[in-house]
Order: structure tokens, then sequence, then C-alpha cells
DNA sequence: TTGCGTGCAAAGGTTTTGCATGGCA
DNA sequence: TGCCATGCAAAACCTTTGCACGCAA
């Protein structure tokens, strides 16, 4: 079942990776691509598919128990590095970096704990929104 | 409003906090408490109740779409260390110890990202797991 | 022409809420 | 006596599915 390339799919996948940094519930991604509430089964439909395809995930929004949804793309091998997500604006770092891999050592070594990074989302304020709204 | 001490409070509370390890969905709990299904209300008026005193978490099973409960207690502040979540069993470890506060720290140092630890979970496969069914 | 994509409506399943009753303090 | 807890049913909610039609290849 390969995907065809109709406009609804060009549209949904062109409007989430224009904002990476951004994460969005199905209802703003059908507003986006659309400009209403309804052809929701669509976009589920897309979402869902592209997730199976680790081009976009999916996180969980306890506040409004809603589902988000945040491009990632086929960048990178997210399996090997953690992810922090800032809890204020929503943007995904991919953390990318040494002390990523020597903290999961860490956990193997001491606790003997094999962590999944791909599935681990490390959350908190990122630097833009520390310095723009005070605390944390 | 203080919690009244209620035949259906003390079975919840005695039933999570004396398997610390193990995560229930809000079914499961009411088969243990009750011997029903039903009597969902109170179950989930409770649950709430213990979510926002922190003495119990809230974890979302992606695989089945349920919510899963699992006791925390108050023996600790769950905000200075992170926690392990094993795939498997559902355990979860509280890793409270230095590496934890070491990468905390360089997060902040280094990407300027300042961690919520109590938010944030690292999922894996525990050490039992790990020895018990091969791989990961 | 084949078969996936789309849209609508309806179903599915979990969680929440309203309301009257019962129980703790 | 006052107020919270309980149970039932119904509602609310997000998400999935069935089906007929449309459109890409």
């Amino acid at each position: 079942m390969k995907p065809y390339k109709t406009a609804g799919r060009e549209r949904l996948l062109e409007f989430l990776s224009r904002n990476p940094d951004q994460h969005f519930t199905a209802e703003e991604i059908c507003i986006a691509v659309h400009g209403a509430t309804a052809r929701q089964s669509s976009v589920y439909r897309h979402l869902s598919e592209l997730c199976t395809r680790d081009v976009v995930r999916k996180f969980r929004d306890e506040e409004t128990a809603k589902t988000r949804y945040q491009y990632v793309g086929e960048r990178c091998d997210c399996r090997n590095h953690f992810h922090a997500k800032c809890l204020r604006c929503g943007k995904l770092e991919h953390l990318d970096c040494g002390d990523s891999v020597e903290f999961a050592g860490h956990l193997l070594a001491e606790h003997g704990f094999s962590v999944d990074c791909g599935q681990s989302i490390l959350y908190g304020v990122c630097a833009r929104c520390r310095a723009a709204g005070g605390l944390a």
C-alpha cells in the first residue's frame, strides 16, 4: 500500500514539516489543512500512517487529554539520542550529544536499565522560554 | 475539601500502595477494589484527586489507549530525580542518584534546557526483564 | 481500469458529569 | 447537622471504522 500523492496529504505534510518545532492537535491540523473541523478521518488516517513511518510523532497532552502530533522527519535516527520537549512552546530538541550517550551508558552500567532513547522525552523549559518567561 | 476515610477509598489506596512497582488501568482497579467493572465514577474521582496530590501518577499506554495509574506515595520528592519505567513489566524506578543531577545540570549548562525531572520518564527495559527476556 | 484517498456519518471506548442517596465526622 | 462519598446513568470527548464515491497512477 504505497501512498498516493494527493492534495490533502501534501498540504498536511507541508504544514507539519514547515513547523517542526511545534506540535498540533488533530483538530488544529484539520483547520490548518482544510478550513474546518470536519474531514477529520483523512487527517487521522494520514497521521497514523506517518507515525508508523516515524515521520511524525505523537505526544500526549495530559492537560487537555488530547494527542499532539509533531513533525520529526527522516533526518535522524531518533533511537540514539534523548529528546527535550519544552512545556511552554512545545519545541522538541534532539539532544544528539555525547552526554546523552554517556547518561544512557550510566543507566545501563549502574542501574541495569536499558533505556530506549527514542521513546524517552525529557520535559522542561527551553532556553528561549526561560529567557522570555522568567522563573523555572 | 478534605477527603473522608471511607471503605472504598481505603481499599483503593491500599491496593495501589501494596503494588508500587505496578501500574493499573482504571478498569483493573475497579475489579480489584470491588468485584466488578461498575462503580467506575468513584474510582476515577479518587484517582484524579490522588494525582493532584502526587500520591498516584498517570501514564499513558499508547498500545491500548488507556491511562494507567501507579502509586508513587509521599516517600520522595520526585521533582529532583529522573524516573525509569520498564516497558515490559511497568516497574518504575526512581533514579535518585548523583548522575541524574549531573545530567540535568548538563542540560541546563549546555543546552539551556531546564528539565523538570518529575515529569520526565525514561522508557526502556529494567534489569530483571533484560535478564529474563533476552535482547534489548 | 485498479485500488488507494476522501468525506460523511456512525460507532467505539474511555473518562467525566449530574443527580439523588448514603455515610463519615 | 453539614458535607463529602457513592452509584447509576447519561453525557462528553477524542478517535476509529464502514461505506460509497472520487481521483491518482
